[in-house]
DNA sequence: GTCTATACACTGATAGAC
DNA sequence: GTCTATCAGTGTATAGAC
């Protein structure tokens, strides 16, 4: 509102150039970037990348973060919910499967970046994730207990089930290339298989809960 | 048995430079790896390594196709089988968690690999996988269709299913730093995790697959 | 704030001796 | 086959003008 500037895009260099550089990162990798390409997408000079952002360093860390941040969170809020666990896989298969199909890099992305950046993490971890990860598992591992024990559920690790349910999502867009090739898909027939996915998913995860 | 050679490794240059490419370009990415930390690695000069492998794109190609032909063939022999379903869902678990439980690094490797060289995927599944997805899916539909048709099984497509329990085996190695840190665990307790991985996640799976 | 020009370190690659 | 020495190219980062 500050500054009407009718240039590039209606936003200020600075997020400019962080949006560029978020496309150039995801896309190349932190270490396949080039400032100079960030740039050029940014429609910005070189020099101003290092003004707003110091070093390449600080600027691929920024861009990390935010994509992290964007789509870990969501795993917490959703899952130590007190809704029911059929709730709560509906809910999350809907809901990161939409989000996925928004970004369908990101997961090739942050796996790349922290096989080969491991450091990435500490910092996310503390900031973003917190204890989180440890009420989600309590009340993961309350739910399922009350269940085993009435009878109604099939013994099973909550820590088994949680990653299980993060893989079923994540995983095909990880592996987007090689599901890609191994089923014969293009683009569009990625997106007709992620839809599919949502609707025969949820129902069989809440098979395998069936005692 | 041409040159006993006490130096380094058993090995002669050649394959020793390949093997210290394997460790770098695994541990830094094809982009953050350097020919000289291959070089230090493999107990040679760097000049070696290019009058063996010419260019660093050509030595990144040799062990990116090891690597990936490693682990993607065994996935096609277990599963075009005419062993029965439960069979190669026991199979395919215990082999592929006891793999990649060696090689925890691989998936992260690939998965960045692929994400910022999709052009990688072009070599490998005409040489390495060819036509065998094909048959993969013809094999695991029409065992699926069969079952499904005789009420024996919940209506499942088998892309959905192969995809699921691909995803349900690598997706922890991928994402190893991020499941170590969410279900807070040390190195040995990964193993420990994927250890009992092996035990519930086939019971998981034929679970999933009742009507 | 944004640009041009430039410094300077590093990397991949080659030439040539042994 | 293996090494030393070296080069050309590229990439990050900075100085300074506007």
């Amino acid at each position: 509102m500050v500054k009407p500037s009718g240039q590039q895009s209606p936003e200020d260099a600075e997020a400019r150039i962080l949006d560029a550089a978020d496309a150039v990162f995801v896309r190349r990798g932190t270490d396949g970037a080039r400032m100079q390409e960030i740039a050029d997408e940014a429609g910005v000079n070189k020099a101003l990348l290092h003004y707003y952002y110091r070093t390449k360093e600080l600027l691929s860390a920024a861009v990390f973060e935010r994509a992290a941040s964007a789509f870990i969170p969501a795993i917490f809020q959703i899952m130590a919910s007190d809704a029911e666990l059929e709730e709560k896989i509906d809910h999350f298969v809907a809901t990161y499967l939409d989000q996925l199909s928004r970004r369908p890099y990101l997961p090739g992305y942050i796996i790349g970046e922290l096989t080969h950046h491991p450091q990435r993490l500490v910092g996310l971890f503390s900031k973003v994730t917190g204890g989180a990860a440890r009420r989600v598992l309590r009340k993961l591992g309350q739910q399922i207990d009350e269940r085993v024990e009435a009878g109604t559920m099939a013994p099973m690790k909550a820590e088994q089930f949680l990653i299980t349910l993060l893989g079923s999502c994540i995983f095909p867009f990880a592996a987007r290339p090689i599901v890609m090739a191994v089923l014969d898909l293009d683009p569009k027939g990625f997106e007709r298989f992620i839809e599919q996915r949502k609707r025969e998913l949820p129902s069989f995860l809440k098979r395998a809960m069936q005692p």
